[in-house]
DNA sequence: TAGAACCTGTTAAGTCGCTAACAAGTGAGC
DNA sequence: GCTCACTTGTTAGCGACTTAACAGGTTCTA
């Protein structure tokens, strides 16, 4: 007989990585309709405006089980309580932001990640004309200072928003101070040791695509 | 027999969207390689730093054929030129950004874009704390002059840095001036006539999926 | 109460993309 | 010239993901 009792991201069957990444984008829209009002809503209405298919959308779902009973729409809000549960987004995780330049900035104003459950715990950069600066109720604080202050707050997750010719050093020092999940920005390849997770956001690569696509008058 | 010819974007076989996003990465890659000097390279010492297998990235090109000959290595400046070519990356690109903030202005600044072959044509807000400004050389001009600057200059690719409650007028607008590439940074799904491409960029999607990761343990 | 029109959970079929293996080409060393 | 160690181009097999179909449950209407 199956275990069929909801599971969350400690003890996890094999879910496919398009899975994964397609759960934050329910979790948006989600966020969306309920403040909107939206209480209960199909899988048709709530996938099909995001160009997937609602039997899909099922599809992920039944990887963790205890959604909703047939016959019966989802609840917006008991959804989005699951939806935290699977993606361990309860407490709010908190992060750090090594580069304090625009595009450091933007990234710590980006008020989303707030209601997304996740807290900037600090941002670090190194010209001395940022350094006095408060961003989001937060002094800019030296990089020199970041190993230390990673492990003694106990930070598992941090962003890299520094010049690509700095991003490896920054990493490095990220990683002896427990960082274990890296936010990347800088349009590097960076090298990690085993069990240290890498998100590239190269941002170029976004543009290129769509240019492409635009160029070749693909449809979607 | 069949058509070997080198093939560009106008005239595609049916190359999967996988590899499209792939080529930008590649490409990003192979400037870093040029710029330390690097003149020629084995497909395994170009791919594997990026976590890709060689045989893959062989097999992406083989989609467009004549990168090589078999038995000799690839030579970086010929590869990013064909890379280029593929990609329509020749000629720089123009293409505007809706909303001046923090998140606007970074991308305004991102000088790797320019090195990619596009060009920052104007940037748009609604805010007069910022009408004044200067960014990137560029003035800030009022979002209601947007449309008819677009249809004047030309421009196929809008950049949509709002808040999202104003992100889908935006994009309506942007469409209507003749834009056919949105590249959207707010979370919100955006519907769009027919021959328009969207390319969302979801911060918070990869920020879930990296702190998932993290929590479960994965490995990559 | 019966029936119709929904809904979700689940499984099987089909498609797509990745991996690996191999054929063929190149250049260096001897 | 020959061999060896390297390379790329190419194709077939395999695995992952998507799609479609169906079974079973719910609600509403008549």
């Amino acid at each position: 007989m199956p275990d069929k009792t909801p599971r969350n991201c400690d003890a996890l069957a094999k879910v496919p990585e398009a899975t994964i990444l397609r759960l934050p984008v329910y979790l948006n829209r989600l966020k969306a309709l309920k403040a909107r009002g939206v209480v209960q809503i199909s899988s048709r209405e709530l996938a099909e405006p995001m160009n997937i298919k609602a039997g899909q959308m099922r599809h992920d779902f039944h990887y963790f089980g205890n959604f909703s009973r047939p016959g019966r729409p989802y609840e917006v809000e008991a959804l989005i309580a699951r939806l935290n549960e699977i993606m361990c987004l309860g407490n709010s995780t908190p992060y750090v932001i090594a580069g304090a330049g625009l595009l450091g900035q933007a990234i710590a104003n980006y008020s989303r990640f707030e209601d997304d459950g996740f807290k900037l715990r600090g941002i670090f950069d190194i010209n001395p004309r940022i350094l006095g600066m408060t961003v989001k109720d937060l002094p800019v604080r030296h990089l020199e200072e970041m190993p230390a202050f990673l492990s003694s707050e106990g930070i598992h997750i941090g962003a890299i928003a520094v010049p690509p010719s700095a991003a490896q050093e920054i990493c490095d020092q990220m990683v002896a101070g427990g960082v274990r999940g890296i936010w990347n920005f800088a349009p590097v390849d960076l090298s990690v040791p085993e069990g240290v997770v890498v998100q590239d956001e190269f941002l170029s690569v976004g543009l290129m695509a769509l240019n492409y696509k635009v160029k070749a008058g693909m449809k979607k």
